[in-house]
RNA sequence: GGCGCGAUAGCAAAGCGGUUAUGCCCCGGAUUGCAAAUCCGGUGAGGCCGGUUCGACUCCGGCUCGCGCCUCCA
């Protein structure tokens, strides 16, 4: 490396505070400090509750690419109202309802090749800090206590609702839930809220009770990055109230110091052109998605559009993606097969490659992806080719990094194609090197009849100069 | 009622004021004992109506349709 310096494009991303694309600068650029919103683990995630998962996983390691320091947290929520209803349900206690679908849940993000964040914050094991954060409101007059209920007073924040663009009259001419007595006004939300005996509670200045939604994520940030972060990140459904209220809270418990300089929202997830949630049942889980799809296919689907676009969700656009991996798969088989690894790829790095910039600008990952293809074509035609083998290791270290950085093509190729269980491997090799015999016969009945018998069980046989090979259809 | 988003070829999905996006599908060719893979070529587009411009899918205005938030939600 010469004394010049590296030129970098800059990385840009789409900030819903500003509701424009902004170069991101980070606040230090010795440490980039990230949070995603998580799970309420009350039940099995859905494949619209893996998007931000695989989105934000994505630009983790794009900042990483960047950066030498970057601490990504992302939350697990363990009490909330409707985990204390699914456990009465299931008559069963909290604890064990919500470690079961919190490891449910970093199991099915795994198989979505995605990296573990840096911290993982339990919301039940901050409740000292939320208490202190709500204390903190009170003694400042930007929260009031009220029938054992403690509130935020919205109209104490001057900029409240600048975050999801909208006034508190606004707010208040579209309300269809009827105001609860206890507040003073209508916009004010719950920082803290009463338990009755059977519920879960912690003792609390205000009595025994528990927090409001919004409260954890700040006082975890608060905790683990400090009072200002670069990037917060979620669904577009969390901007108001959840993102609106945190960044409510926590500014007001700050002194008015800035909360988030970027935050990022992804669009939704759809199914038959509506919103996959919950509460409509229109959903799918990851788990049940993982029974017929390698994760790497889900995850593929997943960044097929760009992450602020609405993903219309389908089995189509699940084969798509199927498709998609086994062409960029083959032709990472294919330059495997034809170069000798001892050429050694020059280290090209990735501030060049047409994927990376895509990536830098607002992770566009549908043009990230093209930009894959493109590769692999090249891969292929430099086999036909013949050329030097020194090229085709170029290309593929290139396809790799930058596949890499989208969580694809993690897998062996050979291993990939041949799926899961092997147990009957030596027997297809069996079959393969008969049918070789067969074909130095030329008794291409026999060599037919070995491909079709096959082909039957769902292994499909390759013929190329190189040998024989296969793959599970 | 308030605020916001979208409409691109059979499907999915990008960039861009003028030059092939890309992938899947479909058609033709090369290759192949057969098959697959691969390569080459091709069909096919920008909701509607105006405006700006030498030129608009791309900018501006209007319209239509669809979706979302304002309530738990990724």
């Amino acid at each position: 490396m010469t004394t010049t310096e590296v030129q970098h494009k800059p990385l840009r991303v789409y900030n819903s505070a500003t509701r424009s694309k902004e170069t991101f600068e980070p606040l230090s650029p010795d440490c980039v400090k990230m949070y995603v919103c998580g799970p309420t683990v009350y039940n099995l995630v859905h494949i619209g509750n893996a998007r931000p998962v695989v989105v934000f996983d994505t630009l983790f390691r794009v900042l990483q690419s960047i950066y030498p320091k970057v601490i990504y947290a992302r939350n697990i929520t363990d009490i909330d109202d409707k985990i204390i209803k699914a456990a009465a349900e299931q008559n069963i206690e909290i604890g064990e309802l919500t470690s079961r679908y919190a490891k449910a849940y970093s199991e099915d993000m795994s198989y979505l090749n995605t990296l573990e964040p840096s911290i993982t914050p339990y919301a039940t094991e901050h409740l000292p800090e939320m208490i202190a954060m709500v204390q903190k409101l009170v003694d400042q007059g930007h929260a009031y206590e009220s029938e054992g209920h403690v509130l935020f007073d919205v109209t104490s924040m001057e900029s409240y609702g600048t975050l999801s663009n909208r006034s508190l009259d606004d707010m208040l001419d579209g309300a269809r839930v009827e105001v609860a007595g206890y507040k003073r006004y209508a916009g004010d939300f719950v920082l803290w809220k009463p338990s009755n005996d059977s519920d879960p509670g912690w003792d609390s200045p205000w009595g025994r009770g528990r927090p409001g939604w919004h409260l954890e994520c700040s006082a975890m940030i608060e905790k683990h990055l400090g009072d200002t972060i670069d990037i917060h990140g979620g669904g577009r459904d969390l901007i108001f109230p959840h993102h609106e209220n945190e960044r409510a809270q926590s500014e007001c418990a700050h002194g008015g110091t800035h909360y988030v300089k970027y935050w990022m929202h992804n669009g939704y997830l759809n199914i038959g052109g509506e919103k996959m949630s919950k509460s409509l049942g229109n959903f799918r889980t990851v788990r049940e998605l993982l029974e017929s799809y390698d994760g790497e296919v889900i995850r593929l689907a997943l960044l097929s559009a760009q992450y602020r676009s609405e993903l219309d969700f389908s089995p189509e656009l699940l084969d798509q993606a199927k498709t998609s991996l086994d062409t960029l798969y083959g032709a990472l088989k294919a330059a495997n097969a034809a170069s000798d690894n001892s050429v050694a790829a020059e280290q090209t790095g990735l501030q060049n490659n047409v994927a990376y910039q895509a990536l830098l600008d607002d992770l566009n990952t549908p043009l990230a992806i093209s930009e894959l293809h493109r590769l692999s074509k090249e891969i292929n035609k430099n086999i036909s080719a013949d050329e030097s083998g020194e090229i085709l290791q170029q290309l593929k270290a290139q396809l790799q990094s930058v596949a890499t950085l989208m969580g694809l093509l993690q897998h062996d190729p050979e291993a990939w194609f041949k799926g899961g269980n092997n147990d009957d491997g030596a027997e297809i090799d069996a079959l393969i090197a008969e049918r070789q015999q067969a074909k130095v016969d030329k008794n291409w009945a026999r060599a037919d009849e070995i491909r079709k018998s096959l082909k039957e069980q769902g292994v499909e046989l390759l013929d190329s100069k190189e040998g024989t090979s296969w793959r599970r259809i």
